[in-house]
Formats: structure tokens, sequence, C-alpha cells
DNA sequence: TGACATAGTGTAGAATCTACACGACTACTA
DNA sequence: TAGTAGTCGTGTAGATTCTACACTATGTCA
């Protein structure tokens, strides 16, 4: 029987899509893996992907992937980078383009997305080995993210819809791997007038409770448009 | 006759490398476009690209491409983005892995490059046509060159090993679309260390000649390690 | 030798960045 | 219910950096 169907004059590689899902909770960054069923790396982790269809583009076949492999949808997805070295996959010629995801953590329950498969979320300073090459995907999409969370409003999209000041000051000190002064932070935070101050507080917290923000993201397209850049 | 001898189970898309080509001459930013020979897009002009082999990495396809279509050798190099939207090409699914490339132009003489093939530079702001969708990637390295110009010495990549300061600062004029002072200008851009006084100066220039400097690139390497960063 | 074109230089005022400490509020507990 | 523990929320002074700005020097060319 043969099913190989489809037949091209030259060789061709294989295209695939893989991401990396970045989340934040309990203080610290975390990245989502899907455990291998099939060989190659059978058993090992790896980061979520598949192969590009020819009816999708590559954004779509990320999140697709994403949806089928973790049950990830509809979260903040970037191109990061395409990886084609030639022995990156031990059976074939594969070359993967890499996005990275941002997804909001704390509000989803963490075991809702881990269900799916076969799937765990990892803190990014303790990982397992990973399978291919993932590692230096991942430590691409890291020095990404920590780039980027400087100069866009990125950060935001790993917050809940309603933030402490102090909240979002962590997330950036992890990101950032710098202690920041919290006066100085709400300082520049706030006059850049892109956070909304609601009329509630934090709750279940055992001490004082801190008023919290929204993102204006209107606002921030607004002021964008005008030439106004993000800066922090 | 056969020759489609390349089989697979599942269908795949054909898998590109394009580049984009930036020179900086006679005061402006210009583009290396290629005239198409062939169908589709046939006469019209077009980046540099062509298909992936499977025993060459994607860098190593772009610089080939660069080199057969072009005669561009030895250049900044960096990748850019990928383009994968299901009807870039007509004839066919394709997705292309673009780069983008830095060369001095003012050093090698222009028709140089351009004997190759049917090859010449455009002014970024005077181009014709693109085929397929070659002008957003165009526009996608435009603004990359845009953003990366600030924050990594790339600018130096586009001019000779020796260059006057008021050359560097019309560069930056050009790239970042702005007017800047020459005063502030020379004081940043010597206070980071990174430039070598020679004791050469400019020639065939119709008025007082200007000291000519070089990058100090292992000094940057150097300070980048340190934690320094570049900043214009 | 005079006219022209660009090279090369400093400063003052404004804006931004940095470092730093304490009273207010809430939950908990003894 | 008074005390304690833990975080919230706030302002300022000094250092640094940014910005705007104009003239003399040096070489070419007619």
């Amino acid at each position: 029987m043969d099913t190989k169907k489809f037949s091209y004059e030259y060789a061709r590689p294989a295209l695939t899509v893989d991401c990396v899902v970045f989340g934040f909770d309990e203080g610290d960054l975390k990245v989502l893996l899907i455990q291998r069923k099939l060989k190659p790396f059978k058993n090992s982790w790896a980061l979520p992907g598949g192969f590009v269809r020819l009816d999708e583009s590559l954004e779509e076949a990320a999140r697709r992937e994403l949806a089928e492999e973790s049950g990830v949808t509809d979260v903040y997805l970037e191109q990061l980078y395409s990886f084609g070295n030639l022995n990156r996959d031990p059976r074939e010629r594969v070359v993967t383009v890499a996005y990275y995801a941002l997804v909001k953590l704390a509000g989803h329950d963490v075991k809702a997305s881990t269900d799916a498969a076969n799937a765990a979320w990892f803190p990014v300073d303790d990982l397992p080995a990973l399978a291919f090459d993932h590692e230096n995907i991942l430590e691409t999409a890291l020095a990404r993210l920590k780039a980027k969370v400087r100069y866009e409003p990125i950060g935001f999209e790993l917050l809940p819809n309603k933030f402490a000041l102090s909240e979002l000051q962590h997330l950036y000190e992890v990101c950032l791997e710098e202690q920041i002064d919290k006066r100085n932070f709400r300082k520049k935070i706030l006059g850049m007038g892109l956070l909304i101050e609601t009329n509630e507080i934090q709750k279940d917290v055992r001490h004082r409770a801190a008023r919290l923000y929204r993102f204006d993201e209107k606002k921030y397209r607004q002021l964008k448009k005008r030439g106004f850049s993000f800066w922090l």
C-alpha cells in the first residue's frame, strides 16, 4: 500500500510550527510543555506544535496546534523565529516556524488547560530536558520576551484583566531579572496614563488589599498612532 | 516522463528564502532587486531568493541565493520573518523565510554587483511594483531596520570601514526619518567610545575634508558582554 | 584672495532618573 | 480589643541626561 500520495519534482523539507506558551503564576514565569507519545523523543517534554497544512496560514497552524494539544485559545500570539538547521529532527529535514504566546494564567485554572493532553506548566528556571532543539527555541523566546516587555505593553497579556500595581511590578521584576523601586515604578507606569483605576481591590489576601487597575488598550492604540512609545 | 521523484504521505508547502538587501549610497537607502525571467510575474522586479535545498540551513540558502542571483557575498545577514499566507504565490502554496542583508555599497562599485543578473539598486522611496507579496516583505524589513538601527550598531554595516561622522549622521537621519542635531549626535556617538579616530581624512571632496573614523567592533563585543547597550 | 561649503566645538536650562523612609490600612491572633 | 505583621501608597532633592542653539576653522574653487 502506497501512502505517499504527494509528489514533487524537488525534495521538500517538512514544515511545522511550534509554540512557546508563557504564563505567569504564583510569582514566576512558566512554560507549557507537552509530553510526547511517539518516537522520536518518546516521553520527552516538548513544545506544542505540529505540521502546517496547505489550507492554513502559519499563524492559523500555530493556533490550531495550540488548541488541539493544550486547549489554549484566544491568546496573544506572535511569530518568533524560524529554525531550519539540518539535524534538528533525526527522522528527516524539518523546518519549524516558532511562535510565542502569552496567556492569562491566573484567570484560567491551571488544571483546566492541563487535562487536554499530557501537558504541564514548568517554571522557566526549572525545566526538564526537551526534545529536538526545543531548548534553543525556548531560550530564543525568553530573550524576545525579556526584550519586548520593555518597549511594548505585552506584560498585561500575562496578568488577569484587573491587577494590582505590585503584581505588575513583580511581573516586570521577574521578566527583566532586576529589582525595581516601587515609587519610581508607580510614577512611570501611572504617568503614561494607560492604566484605568477600577474601584475594586484585591480579595483573599491576608493584608491590606491593593487597588486594582485595568490596561487601557484603546488609549494605547490611539497614543501609538500619534507616535507615543511605551517604555519601561 | 515523470519528473516528480519525491513523494510524501502528506502535502507539503514549498519552502523558499528571500532577501531584502539594503545599501546606502549617494545619500539614500537602496534595495537590490532582480528582474524575473520566468512566469509568474515575468519581467516584474522581485527580491532575490529561491528554494531551500535539503542539504543547507536556512541562512546558508539565503547566502547562496544572494551570491547566485546578485553576486553579493560576505554581508551582514539576519533572519527577518517568515511569510506563509495562502495565496502569496499563484502557482501553489509557498512559504518563505525572509532575511535582510546590509551591504557596504559605497565601497563596491554599484555596477559590479549589478552585472550578475538583471539586478539593480532602487531607492527605497521610489520602488517599482514588486512580484508576489514582496512589497509587504520589504516594508517589514524597513520597519525592522528602522527599529534596530537605534539599539544595535548595525548602521556601520552600510558604511565603508572608514567614514566621516557627518556620513554616519546622515545615514541615521535617513533611516530614522528625522533630523539630528550635529553637536548632540557627535557628543553621543563619541561618548560611547566605540569609534576609533583614524588619521585619515575625506578625499575627493570639494570643501574642508572631515576626519575619518572606524567602528571598534572588538570593543563593542567586550562592552556588550558587560551589559553595555548601544543606544541612539 | 575672496567666496563658498562643510568641519568642528560648548553651554545653559529643561526634563528625566535615581535613591530613599514612613504613616495608613487590613487581617490575624493572643 | 489591643497589638503585631505585612503590604499599600505617597514626595523630594540631587545627579544625570537631553535639548536647543551659533560661531570660528579649514579647505576648495574660481
